[in-house]
DNA sequence: GTCTATATTGTGATAGAC
DNA sequence: GTCTATCACAATATAGAC
């Protein structure tokens, strides 16, 4: 289950591939996400990085600090392109459909990121400066300049007629609950719904489709 | 912050009111909900119930079984009553209605519920049993009797041109997750939105009275 | 039933050889 | 940089007095 190695670049000393704080690191994210931060053991992670206790701290120092290398990587994944997207000068209906395209797929590779995420931030809110910006010490301007933009493209849409009035901000809790969820509850929907876990998969492809529409056909008058 | 009392039932010998095993339990919950089972102390269990750490034990055997205690009472408050509103003979928008408002009030009271369980079932799923239908050993019948009875509404409604066909699967995934997720995503969402406690409270409000009429506006053909 | 004291791990972290 | 060995303490669990 371990120790399996790549094909290895010819000059790879002993076998495995990549710097030693890498592989740290990307053991420590499949363990932090998948036992969460209290759960996880450094003594796993050592084993799943193929290294010993000892070098944990003598890269990450505490695990703590690790922890929040780990937070830093996983969420520096998805938050930044998910806002990409929603503050990009496309239609409504261009924003929507990328939004639920690049989450679900994104997140498919790592079905358990959006539940260690969200946990992350409730039991250590600290980490949230993770995502402030240096300057204006907001978080990423969603508050600002993104939100903004979004509220007035749903209100010109409202003026026309063409949907009904929302605030952005229910807008943005909108298309993250329903991409978001069916991560964060699997165990649960699997369970309720009694779908192994090719049937879930073909949920989410049936998801991916029909969300957008669904979305969208929410919002006219 | 601890140690306050209620006005005492005029018996009570030591001015601490219920039995201490009912006080073990619902201290219990406080701590996990806000810790997360691998989080969670025995320590601030005992603290916060006004009692020694031996008690726990002698109460409820070992950490683990007081976590599954604390996950079937904290579960067993919200979902039979959700279920009971999606299963009932109600009109479509009635139970949509009933199901947004009794999930929005039932968890304002506990911000954390939410987030506790999903966590819970990711990292023990085997609490899952919690729900199991002794007799048929399904998950509490969602995948029987209610998601047909829910389906045969739905494709009802479609095939009279009311509303858009839809998976009952998929509906009740969307439910909940308009529902859900402002609470698992409450830090995220109010550093995002730059909103208070209160002005968060406001946006609960909002989603309240909108949510049903959106979930209804989005199935119309 | 409830307490104090203590046993017994588990776990993060460090020292020091190589 | 990487390892083995070990420390120090936190956390669960138990023993036994009252």
């Amino acid at each position: 289950m371990d120790d399996e190695r790549t094909a290895g670049g010819p000059a790879a000393p002993d076998a495995r591939d990549g710097d030693t704080e890498q592989r740290i690191l990307r053991a420590a994210c499949t363990v932090f996400v998948r036992r969460g931060t209290a759960g996880a053991r450094m003594q796993e992670i050592a084993a799943e990085a193929g290294v010993n206790q000892a070098l944990l701290h003598y890269y990450f120092r505490s695990k703590d600090r690790l922890a929040a290398a780990v937070f830093r990587e996983v969420a520096g994944r998805l938050v930044p392109a998910a806002m990409g997207v929603l503050g990009s000068e496309a239609a409504l209906e261009e924003k929507v459909e990328r939004f639920v395209h690049l989450y679900i797929d994104t997140v498919r590779q790592h079905p358990f990121l959006p539940g260690y995420v969200l946990a992350e931030l409730h039991h250590h809110p600290e980490r949230l400066t993770t995502f402030v910006d240096p300057a204006a010490g907001q978080p990423v301007r969603l508050a600002g300049a993104l939100l903004q933009q979004l509220g007035a493209q749903l209100r010109e849409r409202a003026a026309a007629g063409q949907i009904r009035p929302i605030a952005p901000e229910q807008f943005v809790a909108n298309l993250l609950a329903l991409c978001a969820l069916p991560f964060v509850a699997r165990p649960l929907l699997q369970a309720a719904f009694g779908l192994d876990e090719a049937a879930f998969e073909r949920f989410l492809d049936e998801r991916r489709s029909e969300l957008p529409g669904l979305i969208l056909h929410g919002l006219r008058p």
